[in-house]
DNA sequence: CCTATCGGACC
DNA sequence: GGTCCGATAGG
């Protein structure tokens, strides 16, 4: 359900850009009330959590314009392990006082009104996913406090404690995936953490972290300088400074080749263990592309979309439509086989065959202007799938009122 | 190509 | 406030 509520707190946001300086708790409320078409879609939204999610993706794509994380990242091990070391930089930086009584700024809700986020990021009142980046104030005396405008654009988050692992990693790089581009800050300080269990070792080097794995987890003591790359797998990257897990997080994605980190110059090793393995599947699918392409002889119904893709009631001229017995009288004029509602090319109504020469058929009878004004067809009066059915029952509406298109059930 | 979504014009 | 065109994205 989170998940909704900050699709439209993004969704609206980033289109209308206003600033809210409401507590989160009452924003969800905010958004039911003030955003009416909005809200019917969060009570959509709620009850299939799927499409909640896809949604969600979507309109992350469209706030976040060119920061793509990939899907490649999400391969079984290396989610198993974005888990786990995502998990222990979590512990290990709650360990440290991050939430130590930030001053309360006086401007704080209006300060990053302008999508940037209405939340000061580093006030503790807001959620757990702000706590992420606190420590980095504290452990970075340069800037202490992030001036204005802190980068992160995620105003409100749902109070609640993110318990879900996988909605949590989610969570976090719709975090952050915009504001990492945008600040880069030339005071960072990059530690190495070192990963293996019970150990969390952070050392300030790529090379002594390195070592230090070698020696004490892989036990190579010989060939103490010998690095096959094997322990890049056991320790991560800490930024420390603002954005400090963010970057964790982003240096544990593997495909991303840590764009603007200080990556230590040790990576060159052809090891493939970890990250090529799931690059390079290379699945083979035979598959012949004739698959439903073959035009049989019969068409009957060929509207120029494919709007009406078996709804789950096909024709409901007289039939069992009402999900709760509720009795609607709907007119229902004729069944949609002929289908001449729209002006379109008539080659719909021959059933002869060589269909080839329809360009030379509707020269004059198809839509002309294309270049002028909409020319709609006069809209139906009828009652919709919409108004059948109602919002609350959307999946039975016909394809293309579920699809903002005219409606194929209820044709007038 | 197709399916699906959605902004926004239109009524 | 509903309907639905047209643009658009992803497969």
């Amino acid at each position: 359900m989170t998940f909704t509520f900050q699709s439209e707190d993004l969704k609206r946001d980033s289109s209308k850009k206003i600033s809210h300086h409401l507590f989160p708790l009452a924003m969800e409320e905010d958004v039911k009330t003030a955003d009416t078409k909005k809200a019917h879609r969060v009570l959509d939204h709620e009850k299939e959590n799927t499409r909640s999610i896809c949604l969600l993706e979507q309109k992350r794509k469209v706030v976040s314009s060119n920061i793509d994380v990939p899907p490649a990242r999400k391969s079984s091990e290396e989610v198993d392990m974005d888990k786990v070391t995502a998990a222990m930089v979590l512990t290990s930086l709650s360990t440290s006082p991050l939430v130590r009584s930030p001053p309360v700024r006086p401007n704080e809700g209006l300060s990053g009104s302008w999508k940037e986020g209405g939340c000061a990021p580093s006030s503790s009142s807001s959620s757990g996913y702000w706590s992420w980046s606190a420590p980095s104030d504290q452990s970075n005396p340069s800037t202490p406090s992030p001036p204005l405008s802190a980068d992160s654009f995620k105003p409100f988050r749902s109070p609640a404690q993110p318990d879900d692992g996988i909605d949590e990693a989610e969570a976090s790089n719709l975090l952050f995936d915009e504001p990492i581009p945008r600040k880069r800050k030339n005071s960072m300080k990059v530690m190495f953490k070192c990963l293996w269990k019970n150990c969390g070792k952070v050392l300030s080097t790529a090379a002594g972290i390195q070592k230090h794995i070698r020696t004490v987890h892989l036990g190579r003591v010989g060939d103490s300088d010998y690095s096959d790359g094997e322990e890049d797998f056991y320790y991560t990257e800490i930024k420390l400074n603002t954005d400090s897990v963010a970057d964790g997080l982003c240096s544990l994605a593997p495909a991303s080749p840590s764009q603007s980190l200080a990556s230590p110059p040790t990576f060159p090793i052809p090891d493939s263990s970890r990250t090529e393995t799931s690059c390079a599947k290379t699945d083979t699918k035979l598959m012949t592309p004739l698959s439903r392409s073959a035009p049989t002889t019969l068409y009957l119904v060929h509207t120029d979309h494919a709007y009406q893709a078996t709804p789950p009631v096909t024709i409901p001229g007289s039939a069992k439509f009402t999900p709760n017995g509720s009795s609607f009288s709907i007119s229902w004029q004729s069944p949609p086989v002929t289908f001449t509602g729209i002006p379109v090319s008539p080659t719909h109504h021959h059933p002869a065959g060589t269909g080839e020469q329809r360009q030379h058929t509707h020269t004059i009878l198809s839509s002309p202007p294309r270049g002028t004004v909409s020319l709609r067809k006069p809209r139906g009066e009828g009652k919709k799938c919409r108004k059948v059915y109602g919002m609350e029952n959307r999946d039975m509406w016909c394809t293309a009122c579920r699809w903002k298109k005219a409606c194929q059930r209820f044709i007038d």
